[in-house]
DNA sequence: CCAGCAATAGAATAAACATTCCATCTTGTA
DNA sequence: TACAAGATGGAATGTTTATTCTATTGCTGG
């Protein structure tokens, strides 16, 4: 075992295989170029197929994690896992590093951390699976209704009340489907095939955001949709639909990447506006 | 056993998922789900520990991948790593990848870019500014108190929408000072010096939130402030604020990170009144 | 040419794993 | 209500897996 401290991640010991690239034994570096050059093999492969592929024994394997501080092959393999994973770890590891060097890891700060962390994941994922052509259409559609109505309950609610504000704002008619009185369905009689809705819903799917949705859609409305699941009942009714799936710390999951996605629809559908 | 062809790639089983929503059994629909939501556990994961995640019995994923026409998990799990394989993790990359693909920059997609940048700027500036011992304290002060009154605005309004419902979920009293009716003062009458609340302000600041927080500390309440600028009239009333500048995108700003420091500072109230 | 030492191959092993099986519980139907 | 078909939970099973151990090989300096 060279030291202690095995590499952080997939990087690290890229660098730290160049560095030893001199004195590493002929088998461990054999399992080095395989390893740098074929990251996805390791990654989902077994110790038996990997040794087979890069023409050493098993133990090579093992030996070849021990050597760069591992405590076997598991640990190594977790580096090339994680590279493919979501999270590059490149944020948590600035938070983890921001935790070490201010005072103190009081509890607040780690939980706030937790949500700064699983908020940077939110987005990146968005960025990966918004689909341009959905995005477009759902654009097009929203910035040729007459009046857009927002239909969203309990923990989604808070997206369609900020794009109320901001088409609002930005002077785009909408109505934000949540009244005090009750008569939430007079107002959604009052939709036209000229209208078109927005509407948002995680799971636990609320039962009346659905019920709406597909009332609009009955009475020739579109709907675009924003939830987590392509399973999501919401998807069955809407024209266009986007899936985005919050990261959550702890079981609890933020808004973070909700709100990107309503700002960057509701600013994208009042630049159409203006231009038509 | 469905048919005796499983889905060839991870968009055949997910149109195969959607295909059979209806008649899929409810275990099975949770495997469903969790698959969808997060794929890239299915692809790490074992048999045990993407079950106990998913809240089911690992013979149910054998029976899930089975009912697809795989012979086992193995045969599914399959789908699951060849979608991750060839793709390297970093986000430069994947943003290329996404704006290679796509027709280049429709207009929707750079706008959603930037709020996505916006985003992950405005998460970092939040945990380089909030002071540990300024959140310590205002957790302390709302972690005692007995009613939490939740004020805000405008563009802030969502903020403590969403901490009203999280709250909620959390069994933690709290009041939104929101009322249809316009009996917001008569509400704030009630708060005594052993209840606190927590005000979000931003430029322009709504008067009436920066009103009822000057009223609130006049009779004794203490007031945990949220605002953009050390200027803030919010800032003056508060017993403790926290400064949160979030980046804008053409003008326009999101609540990426007003969301994520909501949310923590809501768990970690409640995390806190639990061990009280 | 031969100690002395590190590196290696391959079998042995114990843990982890996917899968199967069966009793129990649900659900739909007569 | 009673029955049958299907779905489910949980233990049992046989296989695969990472890891350890040991004999052997290959190398280096004297």
């Amino acid at each position: 075992m060279t030291g202690p401290l095995p590499p952080a991640d997939f990087d690290g010991l890229r660098a730290a295989i160049i560095e030893m690239r001199a004195t590493l034994p002929k088998r461990l570096m054999q399992v080095a170029s395989y390893a740098l050059e074929r990251p996805d093999d390791v990654a989902f492969g077994t110790t038996a197929s990997i040794a087979q592929a890069a023409q050493v024994q098993p133990s090579t394997l093992v030996r070849f994690a021990q050597h760069f501080g591992f405590d076997g092959f598991s640990g190594l393999q977790q580096l090339f896992q994680n590279r493919l994973k979501g999270r590059n770890g490149s944020y948590e590891d600035r938070l983890r590093q921001l935790e070490a060097g201010g005072a103190t890891g009081t509890e607040g700060v780690t939980i706030l951390h937790g949500f700064l962390a699983a908020g940077h994941e939110s987005l990146e994922s968005l960025a990966s699976t918004i689909e341009p052509g959905a995005l477009e259409r759902a654009i097009a559609t929203l910035a040729r209704a007459e009046t857009i109505y927002l239909i969203a309950r309990r923990r989604s609610f808070p997206i369609v009340a900020y794009m109320e504000y901001a088409f609002g704002k930005l002077r785009v008619p909408c109505r934000l489907v949540s009244s005090a009185i009750g008569n939430d369905d007079d107002l959604l009689a009052q939709a036209t095939p000229s209208d078109a809705a927005f509407a948002v819903s995680f799971a636990p799917y609320a039962a009346e955001s659905v019920a709406q949705a597909q009332a609009l859609k009955d009475a020739g409305t579109a709907v675009i949709g924003l939830t987590d699941s392509a399973l999501s009942p919401l998807a069955v009714c809407s024209e266009v639909w986007f899936e985005l799936v919050e990261a959550d710390h702890a079981g609890f999951r933020s808004l973070s990447a909700s709100m990107a996605f309503a700002m960057a629809l509701t600013v994208s559908v009042a630049e159409r506006r203006r231009q038509a």
